[in-house]
DNA sequence: CATAAACGAGACTAATTTAGTCCTAATTAA
DNA sequence: TTAATTAGGACTAAATTAGTCTCGTTTATG
């Protein structure tokens, strides 16, 4: 029912390369700020990379930077990004999956609530999780 | 991200017995109609029966039957007897988890997110989850 | 152009959780 | 008394999570 450690993760990390908009930040700095296991955050910004929600640089001077702006990635996007889809019960996704799903009367109700999760989670950008001010 | 397959037998097996009121089922009786293994369905009864959601029998013509009308038993309820509290990241069930919690800007939505969640999932009941007219 | 500082990719491993099984009680209707 | 049923605990196998490690590629800079 959780988001594991790894996606939990992801999010520390965009949020700090939010916090230092325009800079190339390497693995390292964000590790260190966020407590995150360098080697295991490499691994994610990999993914985070091929998700295009931050651009990669090799070489010298290389690093990682957003690449949209906060308010176009939101929770859920990261959250895919790592995990893919969001679902509460796996018949929501793939109606096969489940032995009983066509006389199923709990099915409708799951496939109601992935709409609701994927709802909230793409209302929270990580321009609304920054906001300094207030 | 999931509810476990534990959790979804949990419900089927809650189900198979709404759908059967006032009878005392057998083990084996549900775990035929609702294609789940015997002795782990037995393992998942006795948590039901500790959280008090249906009442057990014990020696012949023994088995199982709600404790609750069905409108008193929802998704939430069921998910919670198997599998403890609900939440989307675990910092929201406990701050002391996270070595960062106190300033970071994404808690708050944990919580709230955890909140939405309960309430979406209390919202269906059992009563819900079978009505046959519609 | 050599080199050191970065990321990229894939194989590997350890720990934890999930998904069960199995065996020995304890109960109880007949 | 016995056969049918649940209770409980120990055990196991498979899958997932949470990483590590090594080697390769890229690139700024002296």
């Amino acid at each position: 029912m959780q988001i594991t450690r790894e996606t939990d993760y992801a999010i520390r990390c965009v949020l700090y390369l939010v916090e230092n908009p325009g800079k190339v930040i390497m693995v390292d700095s964000i590790a260190q700020d966020k407590d995150i296991p360098k080697s295991f955050l490499s691994k994610i910004l990999q993914k985070l990379t091929r998700a295009d929600i931050v651009s990669s640089f090799r070489g010298m001077k290389g690093g990682f930077k957003l690449s949209k702006n906060p308010d176009q990635i939101s929770l859920l996007t990261v959250i895919e990004a790592i995990e893919g889809p969001v679902t509460i019960n796996r018949c929501a996704l793939d109606e096969n999956i489940c032995s009983l799903s066509n006389s199923c009367t709990v099915h409708p109700v799951w496939v109601a609530l992935r709409g609701k999760l994927e709802s909230w989670l793409s209302q929270h950008t990580f321009e609304g999780l920054t906001a300094k001010d207030k």
